[in-house]
DNA sequence: GCCATAAGATACGGCGCGTTTCTTGTCTCT
DNA sequence: AGAGACAAGAAACGCGCCGTATCTTATGGC
């Protein structure tokens, strides 16, 4: 690739064109690296973006970035922080499963200009060091999706959509897990097909279900 | 780095040679290599695990081992195969949640003599590369837990325990599905708290609850 | 204009992969 | 028993990427 020597000036520095090669800085910098990372995921996957390529992609180095982010990992995760769809309020359409059905159907669509397998790897490689599993799980829950799925079912409780006794912590993320473990092991976004059998099969058949039986 | 030249204490010999020297071959050799990767994922856990550590520990060297597998997931999945108990026959108590529960505490502590981290890495790893992915999946349809769990319910259904109607192939396996999920994202094998709290809020209530709600 | 700061370039040591090359022991065939 | 095939075993290689250290140089704050 680029073969120049650092010497002074003229050869690859600010003379070359009307870019300016101006030297970044804080947050102009930083938005020109997550760019990259972002670009990179789409091109290569997951798995194959690398520090060197992140560094060469922004036109910067690696020192650059390992100033910025220990490792790969928390790298992905600004970047998936930074470009990700703000996070949306649940819906709320009088009807429990077609609530569920959006939300969900949103939550699987966040990524969706990034290839499959970027996600996915992105995720297992998540899944593989402790402390971002954790960063990951806490995530979910309260304000997030989880906290979501909660109040949505407990509107339906109180339209007696369904039944309260069935809300537990367990039965609200139940919806999340089990399309999570959909995406983990299938390897690609679950399809609406897969959305309705897990709603119509198990989730609303559940909330349904009389407490007595 | 090893310092331990052949000679010293080559406890894995056919027979007595001296120094041990002879060389081993076919499914000897084969099984040396298996019980050198158990070995090691009990000491280094699966992501410290390196083809150079099991062919040093089993005193061989690595082209023997790329002969045999392709890669290290090709060659844990091996050593796993050899080392698991043998699949265990379904429980047949005639109450489904006893079986439900011996037969998934059986599947959950299948492994417990290796380092959680190393069979939690392990499944991890299998979930990245696609092949394995599907080479997993598989392996639990039909011949496997999958259809074992099918028989239970099937049994419950006979004999008017649960609503056989409920029995889909997503709720076949989501007893499965589910701790599975708890496992990757909680990196702890559940306990068995978590599954009573899957058969008993999700599980359960669902085979059993009515066809029509 | 001076100077602390951070960007940017480069090089390094390290590790582990998967492969290649070559030697040497062992099994089998006649 | 001898010859030859076959695979084990040893060693090194190139590669890619990690994470860090060192140095120069541009830039913004004062």
């Amino acid at each position: 690739m680029v073969s120049e020597r650092a010497g002074s000036g003229s050869a690859t520095g600010p003379a070359a064109g009307p870019a300016g090669a101006s030297r970044r800085r804080g947050s102009e910098l930083e938005r020109a690296i997550l760019d990259a990372v972002w670009a990179e995921l789409a091109d290569h996957g997951y798995d194959r973006l690398t520090m060197e390529g992140v560094a060469a992609r922004a036109r910067t180095s690696k020192p650059v970035l390992y100033r910025r982010w220990p490792n790969r990992a928390a790298l992905v995760i600004a970047a998936l922080g930074r470009n990700a769809p703000d996070y949306q309020e649940p819906p709320d359409t009088g009807e429990l499963r077609t609530d569920l059905a959006l939300f969900m159907a949103s939550l699987l669509h966040r990524f969706d200009d990034l290839p499959t397998d970027a996600v996915h790897g992105f995720l297992v490689d998540l899944l593989r060091d402790p402390e971002l599993r954790a960063g990951f799980t806490g995530g979910l829950t309260a304000e997030g999706p989880v906290g979501s799925l909660g109040a949505m079912m407990r509107r339906a409780a109180d339209r007696g959509e369904i039944n309260p006794d069935r809300i537990t912590p367990r039965v609200v993320s139940l919806p999340l897990d089990l399309l999570r473990d959909a995406f983990l092991t299938g390897g690609a976004v679950p399809s609406d097909d897969v959305v309705a059998e897990v709603l119509d099969e198990v989730v609303m058949p559940l909330l349904r279900s009389p407490s007595g039986n």
